[in-house]
DNA sequence: CTGAAAGCGCTTACAG
DNA sequence: CTGAAAGCGCTTACAG
């Protein structure tokens, strides 16, 4: 080594073994290469009129050669690019992200755009990821929390589509509406003779979730007198729990209606392991429309939501704000359907 | 509108109703609206030192009112802007691939790439989304099946990482290797007293897979004489049609192993409904070790793979082949593991 | 069929 | 603390 040339001091490591990293080819690197102009190369490379076979050919080889590949941002700056969607989960492990995702990214690519997918439960990062994103896509979209606090002026003009924020949010929104469905759950319930349902809700701090209290209004108003239990975390493993402890009683419910799906999963393992037949000896429903619920024993009744819906909503209003036309409805609403499966 | 200014014809729909979409406002709208050079709006918009507190407030109205926000394009052609990885799968609703993608998107945050999420198995625009695509990201990832074809020639040099695809494809890859979780799965279930296994394999056409073909012969070493049966698709519920036939055999099997967990879910489905009780009657094992199979009751005894693992492997690669330092192994091996649950 | 010029929207030195 | 200049890598007219 002694001898060549280095730009870099003796001490650092960067100047030590292997090919190092090199500086990527531009598209005057290929020009000079080929022996062309630049826009020789910009011809063969997009595939467009006005250049010889041969000459096409000769650029190809050398982009080859130099493992030349045309810079996103120099193309997108003259080009305006595509539409970039940013979509924010707060858990991808819970099924309903991959699932709310999956129609997101369906549709966006029926659309014409890219998702950057980002799950900001990660620890500690959100801040971190939430910049970085920020400054990649067009539209931010997704279950923000607390992180929708002070938008405006974190980030800028970023248009902002909230997941599930509520109809009195500043920003533009899709909301989720159970009103209905659980009527119907409700109706349902009382239709098949329970006698002794349970709202098993998720672990809000010191409260009852929007849809836990509807459950109960929609119960009591039918007469019957239902039961409200927390989880004490919104997991299967802890709505297990709760359901094992509950069916031991002397008078055991007859129905119960988890927060999600998810923890209706647990509700169903506590069920099974405790020797009860389901809907037999007990209904179970939740919430989402996971469609693993219809892929277990028994399948679950849930209150689906149509996530083709929530997608098609999503994009519309990226597109919107995207384009600065904010002459639309920015709230909009999505219900739940009564999915009736073999738990209930 | 007679008399006000317009660029386009009478006939053009854009030319009618509401707010126009506006052109976009750049750096130099915001210096002009706040009477400062171009520089300076950088400094006030990107928290840089070197600036008065006054000045900065009012380019920062002035940036709000314009609701102006820094092209990502302009930006990133200065400042190399952030890595990108491409993400490619073939079917979101399957839970494998969220699984995956969870993985990825949470090593590539701590490695500080975004990912961009593609579902190829869309009907029939693969080819429009992967040219998207490969204009938007430094490397591509994922399961490519017979789109890594000829990838030279219509990608040019976008370095391609594929999984799952056989140690002798010339690309940069990650494969599973099921060998010794299948081994070792042989090994319990002969231990448990296994007689009649039944291998259920996905519906490759005129073949057995290689994770079939694998038990087959771990068990049949073992002594046994396991019989090989394929779904008419890989999906739960044709798993559920085949096990539903096999088990109202006079001499029905006492262990199933699937192509996959979600097939298994639908062995399991079949054997409830037939009134058989796992692990007692029947015993039921797939492949994948998906986070539902811990849910489901009973509890799905699973090949795992460790996605962690698979997204380290894939970060690394990609960092490496974006990079342009092709100076390590290129290609990587990931094995399953066993792991026990109730099913089996 | 090919190339010289202009410009997309930013940031990074550098000069005041 | 502020601004004039240069340049990142590309494509789009335009001229030959």
């Amino acid at each position: 080594m002694a001898g060549s040339s280095r730009l870099t001091g003796a001490g650092d490591p960067e100047a030590t073994g292997s090919p190092a990293t090199r500086r990527r080819a531009t598209i005057l690197d290929v020009a000079a290469a080929a022996g062309v102009s630049r826009q020789t190369v910009t011809r063969a490379i997009n595939d467009m009129p006005g250049i010889s076979v041969e000459t096409k050919r000769r650029v190809l080889d050398a982009a080859s050669t130099l493992a030349y590949r045309p810079s996103r941002f120099g193309r997108g700056l003259v080009t305006g690019g595509d539409s970039q969607l940013g979509l924010v989960v707060s858990d991808l492990t819970n099924p309903y992200s991959p699932e709310l995702a999956a129609a997101v990214v369906r549709r966006a690519a029926a659309e014409g755009w890219s998702v950057s997918l980002v799950d900001i439960g990660l620890a500690g990062s959100a801040d971190r990821l939430l910049h970085s994103l920020h400054a990649q896509v067009d539209v931010i979209v997704g279950y923000l929390g607390e992180w929708a606090l002070g938008w405006e002026s974190r980030f800028g003009a970023t248009p902002l589509i909230l997941l599930d924020a509520g109809a009195d949010s500043p920003h533009a929104g899709i909301n989720l509406n159970p009103a209905a469905a659980i009527e119907d759950l409700a109706a349902h319930f009382v239709a098949v003779g329970t006698r002794r349902p349970v709202v098993l809700d998720a672990s809000e701090p010191h409260a009852t979730s929007g849809r836990g209290s509807a459950m109960m209004g929609a119960l009591e108003r039918r007469g019957l007198s239902p039961e409200l239990v927390h989880a004490s975390a919104s997991t299967p493993e802890h709505a297990s729990a709760v359901t094992a402890q509950v069916i031991r009683r002397a008078t055991p419910p007859d129905a119960i209606f988890a927060f999600n799906d998810l923890m209706a999963l647990g509700v169903l393992s506590a069920c099974r392991h405790a020797g009860l037949d389901v809907p037999r000896d007990i209904r179970v429903a939740g919430v989402d429309g996971l469609t693993i619920g219809g892929l277990v024993a028994p399948t679950l009744t849930t209150l689906a939501v149509d996530f083709d819906e929530v997608a098609r909503h999503t994009l519309e209003l990226a597109v919107a704000l995207g384009d600065r036309r904010p002459d639309i409805d920015l709230h909009r609403v999505v219900s739940h359907r009564l999915v009736l499966r073999e738990s209930a």
